[in-house]
This record gives C-alpha cells, sequence and structure tokens, in this order.
DNA sequence: CGCGTCGTTGATTCGTCTCAAGAATCGTGG
DNA sequence: CCACGATTCTTGAGACGAATCAACGACGCG
C-alpha cells in the first residue's frame, strides 16, 4: 500500500467539524470531543479511483469520510465485482474489518475526497471509558446491518425500475440529511458501479434513468439528477402494477 | 406479543453449555463465563412457525439460538417478504435493534426451538466491565455485516444454479463448524424460503436442485440432503461455463 | 483537437417467472 | 391405524424481463 496516493493533512478537529452531530462522536460533550479528536493523528486524502484500503489489508484503522464518496466492494474469486456500499461524508468506512482483524472489503474514492483516520486500538480504548461513544459505535455497526438488509431486499424482490426508484430516494434522503436539496444533486457513481450495486446491467440502469425521464419523473443529464415527482418515484415502490 | 408462544426454563448455565465455543461468551475465562451466565434469567422455547420478535418490537434483548433454526426476514410496505437470513445454534439473533431501541426485522423458529434470552441493558454494562466480551460482541457485529455483504454478492451476481450451489455449500460449512456432517444434512427451511432468500421463486429452487441431483452433485428427498461432489458443487461457482 | 471513458439506444437471446396440474408428505382427528 | 385436508414439492409449457451484442453519441482530459 503505497503511500503516494495520500496526502496527509494536519489533524483535523472534531469539535470545529460540520460533521460532529453525524459522525461518530455525536452527541459527545465538548470535553470528550475534543480528547476525541486528539486520537486522531491525521486526515487523509484520497484521489478519485484510488483505494482507501482493499480486502485482506491488516486492520488497523476505521475511516470516517469527510468531503467526497466511496463505494466498497467484494469481490468473488472469478473476479466478478459487487458494489456492496456507497458512503458520503459522516459515514464510517472499514466496519467489515472489526470482526477479523482484515478487511473484508475494498473501499474506492469514486471522487476525490478525504477521510479522518482512526487508529482502532486507540478508539477501542477509548470507548471502553467513554460509553456514550461505545454506544455510538454500536449504533453504527448495527445500522450497517440493518443497511445490508435493506440491500437484500432491493436486490432480492424488487423489478429493475423498482429498485432504481429506490436507490433514488435513498440518495435524496441521504442527501437532505446532510443539508443539501433532496431534488437535485450528482450521482458521483457510474452507471456500471449503480448497477452492479443494484444487481443490473449498466445499460438497463440506463434504459430505466431514460423511462424516468420519458414519464417526467425525473430530469437527468448526465450525472445531474433532478427529481421532479418525488410521490411518483415513491409510488412505482408501491403500485402493483404501473400504468404506462 | 403473547407469551403463550413461549415456555420459560430454567436459568442455563453457560460454563455447561455446549455451544460455549462458538457463543457470544466464547475464549471468557472460567470465572468471567460463570458470571455472564447469572445475567441470562432464562432460556425461551419457541415453537415452530412462532417468530421470537417482530420488525418495531422494541428492543430489549439479544437472543443466542441453543437449539433448532430460526429465519430472520423484513417485509417491504406493500407485502413482499425477503428472508435475510437463517440462523442455527451458536447464532446471535436481534443484532439489527442495537441501533434504533426498536428489531428491523421479525426472526421465526422454522423448527422447534430455544434461545438464551440476554437483556441488553445488562449485557452492555457488563460489556463495559469485560473487554474480550465487548470484543467478541463488535466480532459477532462486524460478522453480521461480513454476512450481508456475502449476500448481496450472491444476490446481485449470480445465477440461479450459482446461487444454490453457494447456499449449499455455507450450510455444509456451518454444520461442519457445529460438528455435524458436511454432507448429509437436512434442509430446515422450505423451498420458498431458501427462494426468497436467494431472490429466486420456489419452482427455480426445485428445479435447479433437481438438476443438480441429475448430475450426481447431490442426493436430495424432500429436506435431506447428501452432497456426493463437494468439488462438483465448488467447480459450479468457479467455471464460467459448466458442461452439460 | 483527438482519444478514452462513459452513456444511450436498438435488436435479439436467454434465464427466470408465471400459471397450472399433479405427487409426496405431514399433521390431525375419527 | 387409516382417511382427510393442508402444506410442500415437482414438473411442464408459455410469457416476460433483463442480459447480451453492437453501434453510436457525449463529455472530459491531455
Amino acid at each position: 500500500m503505497g503511500l503516494k496516493n495520500f496526502k496527509q493533512c494536519p489533524s483535523p478537529s472534531c469539535s470545529t467539524c460540520g460533521l460532529k452531530n453525524i459522525c461518530l462522536p455525536k452527541k459527545l460533550a465538548s470535553e470528550e470531543l475534543k480528547a476525541f479528536g486528539f486520537i486522531i493523528p491525521h486526515s487523509k486524502k484520497v484521489f478519485k479511483g484510488d483505494k482507501l484500503f482493499r480486502k485482506a489489508d491488516s486492520f488497523k484503522y476505521l475511516y470516517c469520510v469527510r468531503i467526497g464518496s466511496f463505494k466498497t466492494s467484494v469481490t468473488s474469486p472469478e473476479g466478478t465485482e459487487q458494489v456492496t456500499g456507497f458512503y458520503m461524508p459522516g459515514e464510517v468506512l472499514g466496519l467489515c474489518g472489526v470482526s477479523s482483524n482484515s478487511h473484508y472489503c475494498d473501499a474506492t474514492a469514486i471522487e476525490d475526497a478525504e477521510v479522518c483516520v482512526i487508529p482502532y486500538k486507540k478508539f477501542e480504548e477509548f470507548c471502553n471509558k467513554d460509553s456514550q461513544l461505545n454506544k455510538n459505535f454500536l449504533s453504527v455497526l448495527s445500522a450497517e446491518v440493518v443497511r445490508g438488509h435493506k440491500n437484500l431486499l432491493s436486490l432480492g424482490s424488487l423489478r429493475a425500475d423498482e429498485k432504481l426508484a429506490s436507490f433514488l430516494l435513498d440518495l435524496s434522503q441521504r442527501y437532505e440529511a446532510r443539508g443539501y436539496s433532496r431534488t437535485e444533486f450528482i450521482l458521483r457513481m457510474t452507471r456500471g458501479e449503480i448497477g452492479s450495486f443494484l444487481g443490473l446491467k449498466l445499460e438497463t440502469v440506463s434504459r430505466v434513468l431514460s423511462k424516468f425521464a420519458d414519464s417526467n419523473l425525473i430530469e437527468i443529464h448526465q450525472k445531474r439528477v433532478h427529481i421532479l415527482n418525488l410521490a411518483g418515484l415513491k409510488a412505482i415502490l408501491t403500485e402493483e402494477c404501473r400504468p404506462e
């Protein structure tokens, strides 16, 4: 793992970070928040396309996304890649390394990004002392399990248009939670990555998005999405048979 | 949640439990193991078809399977059920409740079963005192995330026969880890439940299993499975195009 | 400006679902 | 113990949705 892809930055301060209310140390009192900041020696820049960690890398750090977006993926022995999630600022990367001391998936920046690097050993010690932080951590882990279950539901029992609708709605909701527009945003990932995530081919993703545009549910130009009819998208998920 | 489906049993003792080396309190010293046993007030019998907990039930307990098997499932607002996992003795149920104080999925006994009931509050306190137990718990949570990723890979990028092969191999491996035969076991779940889990219809499950039997990879009579050619099953997952 | 990556769209093929009927098994009560 | 209905499983024929193959267009970077 060469360091060439990374640029170390001065220690970030959690106290002044805009994400402090949604990130790992949320709800910490200002004293503890300050102390927590000290266990983070530095943040890292990761450039588009570069990997933050790979499967089987030894697990030493957790990462909080500060800026940019990541995908995580697993690759079967035969070489097929499956995207398992997209991560935006305030979300935690590396959780599936906790159980085995080595990472289970790859994490790749899908745009230039910056992460906080949290040494897991120190973090663990801190958790043992601070029950609020420990609670947060368990909560984040459990939420990751829930996220997985939602994805299973999506992959296992939805049709292509339902998958895409649910995908767009999920993004919409997460952008809104971060203070951005819930109706206008940019798809940071390619059609192929969306397809891998949803169990579809990139052509199908493209087709369905075009169909949504034809039905005036969305406007889409390349990576720019504008949701025109939020209720209509939701309706796709609830209606048994959609009208043409 | 009536209690009629459950039968309380005297407090089980972790020290004498046959699963102590694979269950939550694994690796605990005998003193701690004994102390841990005391926070478990009782075990519960759950009969086939009954639910241990439902989505949105308030989260107060974790459950360790002692005897029997469970499925977990989530149901979309429109009523389609998706099975998210099968659980056998030594595995922990209720993990996705940790993040939100209420359960996220349903857990249903697929055969008569018995679980240890762990009050989460007390468990949390115990974890704060015992770093080995805390470690185990994090490990179990993280393993659950990994399990989810594996399922995603299976649901998202495999064909029907590959899904079934990978499903059988997973069962085989888990039975072996529990001291049972890895080539002969009983499918506790129905074809429909397997199908829901794998994103297939029950007819497809049945067809593929018959095809495996025709190819002498397995013998199957109802729920009884006998794997004749373990390597052959694995080959299905690695070969690009299988011969007829 | 030219090249590579990414996205769109069309024609055709293939895999899985759907619908349907029948067989095997289990549980229950007479 | 056997008869009964209720599940569960198997198998077939046809329909449909998504994959595949292929060509072209749009954008971004050097």
